[in-house]
RNA sequence: GCCCGGGUGGUGGAAUGGUAGACACGAAGGACUUAAAAUCCUUUGGGCAGUAAUGUCCGUACGGGUUCGAGUCCCGUCCCGGGUACCA
């Protein structure tokens, strides 16, 4: 009888289903763990071979806690809304609902078809009006709360109403806007309801204001920064401009600080974690102002190096900002006039092109400097970002690079500053070290000294204060986009208020179609008679992509319950994820932002943990690997060379579809077949009557013909095959090219397990009761061993193999025993359920029963050796092998290697400077 | 530029500071077969010497160092991948 795969993969998919193997209640005496997958947004072109990657990975993982003794979450859903399925609903006019609910049915009969051990009956779509009544919901909290700063959480908006009217609004400490009125107890209480409510919208966690978002006029819609590569977007590449819109925004950096902090008590990867630290940016200085000579006013900076405020000799401020033209004198009008617009002119490509190239203006104004009273002259230049700090920097060339050459341009003063600064003549020195000079007040002191006596005086005298400054902005919000939710708001008198909870889920009104109006509004802007209780606007844009994934994680906990997002003994029953696995394409967006939400539903109560994922792995990215043939150019007939002989002629390279290719063997009649640009009277030149592919590593991707379905995989070697050999490629971390050349290797390990249980001439069942013998349990347990360390640690390819040689050893021992069989039967099922299931039913166990057995314990009594093959080095180098028992003394073993004849030749008579014995390891003779 | 990874046979890769190349693919040779498939056996980093067993030298991007011993640790250089950027 032959390993028939598809009869029981097919077999035991129908038996998991129809038994409900894999469905886990929200009680139990083990104790729990959730793994969890990112979930994918169902694309049109169906899972690719480097999609289940990280699935098979943390499926292997949850069937092995499973065996471990824990009651396992591990469900699967979809992010469903999102971009391509409304590009295709505008091109073909479907409804974008109806597509996604087909490429849903067809990513759920692939995800079937590979056994992974989901508990389907926990799925969720985003797009499902009984979903995303919580993601409104949420966004609804985030209106009703602020951020204060005191508690240092969040806080309903009612209390802070109600400490406005007993002690005024600076009896509050809260991120807010930076136009909030100061108003005492009396003043506030003076305003109408409609004002204070004007006011609090300044202060809520989700807000509407005028951004300057990225406009890209091709999608019709805004995206956020990270959507945005290199001035164009990211999906589609069109160009983007900047643009000043209404959007709704979210406050995520009142949680700059938790956010940085939690990264100190999270598993995740050095380089996720970091890549979050910049975006965060948080950098700790202080801000200054520069009074401006004969002016009221003060220009203000933020410096990160206040210690050096001596060695200033110029201010420099961003083209934008608002004192420019108050600024500008007359001589200097032209000039400067000339600069800001073309700063406008270039485009952000020009500019980081530029990085190099020092520009700038001098506007013919001075300011102060408030230590000194100096005079510093106000420059422009590109450099300086509006969007950052105050949009202004002080400028000081003896310690800062960027300053240095500006300074040098324009020949303005270099002053040094410490007495260990070095060769300012040729470079900016950033040092802290040494003692300041030129410093009035701080000549002689130190850095650590320096810096509070400075911000002590700036506080002092009101002028400047210690400040920190992020570089993280609050996100945008919102997308003037058809297929996403609903924001739940409508308008009365211009301003924004939340509809009734009870009116929830704000479902997705219908369209005719799925366009910006042609007033350019939104695509909601088209639905009929769409008005909040009959008579006030909606909201017309949708929420963006990342409002559903930011909390979908709580929503498996307790998918269909009506009247929580989740409830709270569900959640207090699976608090956090323990594991979660996915790409880390994501590191700055979706897992940032799901960290932000998560704290915020603590604080109101809802999440118990201030992290949301425990621990995190980034799966690599599986690449295409593709092949190419040879065309000889201008040849007539079209005449192909096999990539060796290729040197030989002029040949132009052209992708071949890699399904019709084995081993880098053409299938030649194949290819003429698939091609209508391949004539059928085409030559092929082969070599050793084979026509060979050149290959390179790609992007997977249609249109480089690289593309391996999992179905076909699937249906040519089954589901076991796939995931082992999956798991075999190399680290699940690393990215690495999809070659199926290899893959007969983990199907022949299959095969060679099946031989194991039954005679495949025969047909007969070889399995026997026989003990087992002290070599058949090393054997095993050793493999126990290797492969119980490395799931742990989700090191899956180095225990195929350990399978592959325990596989070998049995075979070579002719081992068929049960009391063998049963423990590597158990140890491979997270591996290869299926012909796990089958072989546990085989030894004649209980069917379906193998995921629920205690995965097998390692006893080192098995292994344990009563002698070891010394390697016996001289001078670092093998020159012999000795065998010693176990338990010999070093001294012992000493005595004999310096006895044996290879070591005495090498001694040549010599005595030996040193005798290395390391026990169970190595000798080392040092001559 | 800066911050993370990484560089090991023809290929994917393995290796708590202790015999580099496990395991697998591919390749070559052989057995079985009328033949093929499947299976099994042998060889497979490179050079040199030897009929052979074997011996010997070189070898983990490159150059140094630490160590009895380095793919592994340290310093420097080069290359590849990812992230990020006039961030004050």
């Amino acid at each position: 009888m032959e390993y028939a795969f598809r009869d029981i993969e097919k077999k035991w998919q129908a038996f998991w289903e129809k038994n409900q193997t894999y469905r886990v209640e929200n009680q139990s005496d083990k104790p729990k763990y959730y793994v969890l997958d990112m979930f994918p947004y169902p694309s049109g072109a169906g899972l690719h071979v480097g999609h289940p990657l990280g699935y098979i990975a943390s499926d292997i993982f949850s069937r092995f806690k499973r065996m471990k003794g824990f009651n396992v979450l591990h469900p699967m859903g979809f992010d469903s809304f999102g971009l391509p399925a409304e590009q295709y609903a505008i091109q073909t006019g479907q409804h974008p609902a109806v597509t996604t609910e087909q490429n849903i049915s067809r990513y759920i009969e692939q995800l079937k078809n590979i056994g992974f051990s989901f508990d389907w009956s926990r799925e969720v779509r985003t797009s499902n009006p009984d979903y995303y009544k919580w993601t409104q919901w949420i966004f609804q909290e985030l209106f009703q709360h602020y951020y204060d700063k005191d508690a240092d959480k969040a806080l309903p908006v009612s209390e802070l109403t109600a400490r406005f009217a007993a002690a005024g609004t600076k009896s509050v400490n809260a991120v807010c806007d930076e136009d909030v009125p100061v108003l005492s107890a009396d003043e506030w209480n003076a305003l109408s309801e409609t004002e204070q409510y004007a006011i609090t919208l300044k202060y809520r966690l989700t807000y509407v204001a005028d951004a300057v978002v990225n406009w890209c006029p091709a999608l019709g819609t805004v995206l956020a920064n990270d959507e945005v590569k290199d001035g164009v977007s990211e999906r589609g590449g069109y160009p983007v401009e900047q643009k000043l819109m209404r959007q709704w925004m979210m406050r995520i950096t009142a949680y700059a600080d938790r956010l940085l902090n939690g990264l100190n008590t999270v598993d995740w990867s050095e380089s996720i974690k970091e890549q979050q630290r910049n975006w965060i940016g948080r950098s700790q200085g202080a801000s200054v102002r520069f009074p401006i000579e004969n002016s009221e006013r003060q220009i203000e900076v933020f410096t990160t190096r206040v210690d050096t405020i001596y060695g200033v000799t110029f201010l420099v401020l961003a083209p934008e900002h608002e004192y420019v033209d108050e600024l500008t004198t007359p001589e200097q009008k032209a000039a400067v006039d000339a600069y800001v617009d073309a700063t406008k002119r270039r485009s952000e490509l020009d500019r980081m092109m530029e990085v190099k190239k020092v520009s700038g203006v001098f506007t013919g104004s001075y300011c102060l400097n408030p230590f000194n009273g100096e005079k510093v002259p106000i420059y422009l230049a590109d450099y300086v970002l509006a969007g950052y700090g105050t949009g202004a920097v002080m400028a000081v060339p003896s310690g800062d690079q960027r300053d240095w050459n500006f300074a040098t341009h324009f020949g303005l003063p270099i002053i040094p500053i410490l007495d260990a600064q070095k060769d300012i003549a040729e470079q900016a020195d950033a040092t802290k070290e040494g003692h300041y000079i030129n410093s009035g007040i701080i000549n002689g002191m130190s850095y650590a000294e320096a810096v509070p006596t400075l911000v002590n005086w700036l506080e002092e005298r009101g002028l400047g204060k210690g400040k920190i400054n992020y570089r993280m902005r609050d996100a945008v919000f919102s997308r003037q986009r058809y297929w996403g939710e609903p924001v739940p708001v409508f308008f009365k008198d211009g301003l924004p208020y939340l509809i009734d909870e009870k009116d929830l889920p704000l479902e997705l009104p219908a369209v005719d179609k799925y366009l910006p109006t042609e007033t350019g509004e939104p695509p909601l802007g088209r639905a009929a008679d769409w008005k909040y209780k009959g008579e006030y606007e909606y909201e017309l844009s949708t929420m963006p992509g990342w409002a559903g994934s930011s909390w979908y994680w709580f929503r498996y906990m307790d998918p269909r319950n009506d009247n929580e997002l989740a409830s709270k003994e569900a959640i207090a029953y699976w608090k956090s994820i323990d594991l979660y696995v996915g790409g880390n394409e994501h590191a700055t967006g979706h897992l940032l932002y799901s960290r932000f939400w998560n704290k915020f539903l603590k604080d109101i109560g809802i999440a118990e943990e201030e992290e949301f994922a425990k621990k995190l792995v980034n799966q690599g990215m599986i690449q295409g690997r593709s092949n190419f043939v040879y065309r000889v150019k201008d040849s007539q007939p079209a005449t192909f060379v096999s990539a060796g002989l290729k040197g030989q002629y002029e040949v132009t390279p052209l992708h071949v579809d890699v399904n019709i290719v084995e081993q880098d063997v053409l299938d030649v009649e194949k290819f003429k077949q698939s091609r209508t640009d391949v004539p059928a009277d085409a030559v092929f030149i082969l070599e050793d009557g084979k026509y060979v592919c050149g290959w390179e590593v790609e992007k997977m991707s249609k249109s480089k013909f690289n593309v391996v379905n999992p179905d076909d995989v699937v249906e040519r070697y089954g589901a076991d095959t796939l995931r082992l050999y999956e798991m075999f490629l190399g680290p699940l971390t690393d990215s690495k090219p999809w070659n199926t050349n290899g893959i007969s290797g983990t199907f022949n390990f299959l095969r060679k397990l099946w031989r194991l249980f039954f005679d495949e001439q025969t047909g007969k069942n070889v399995v026997t009761e026989d003990a087992a013998t002290p070599e058949e349990l090393k054997a095993l347990h050793k493999a126990i061993k290797k492969v119980g360390e490395d799931i742990e640690v989700l090191s899956f390819n180095t225990s195929v193999p350990a399978f592959m040689v325990l596989a070998n050893d049995l075979t070579s021992l002719k081992c068929h025993k049960k009391a063998i069989l049963s423990d590597f039967v158990k140890i491979l099922a997270p591996f290869a359920p299926h012909i796990a299931e089958e072989l546990w039913e085989v030894l004649g166990n209980e069917a379906g029963t193998v995921t629920f057995q205690e995965f097998p314990v390692f006893n080192p009594a098995f292994l344990v050796e009563n002698s070891f093959e010394y390697p016996i080095q001289i001078n670092g180098k093998v020159r012999a092998t000795l065998s010693f028992p176990a338990d010999a003394q070093p001294k012992d073993i000493e005595a004999e290697v310096l006895a044996n004849e290879t070591v005495q030749k090498w001694l040549e008579g010599k005595t030996p400077k040193k005798v290395v014995v390391v026990p169970k390891r190595i000798v080392n003779v040092v001559i």
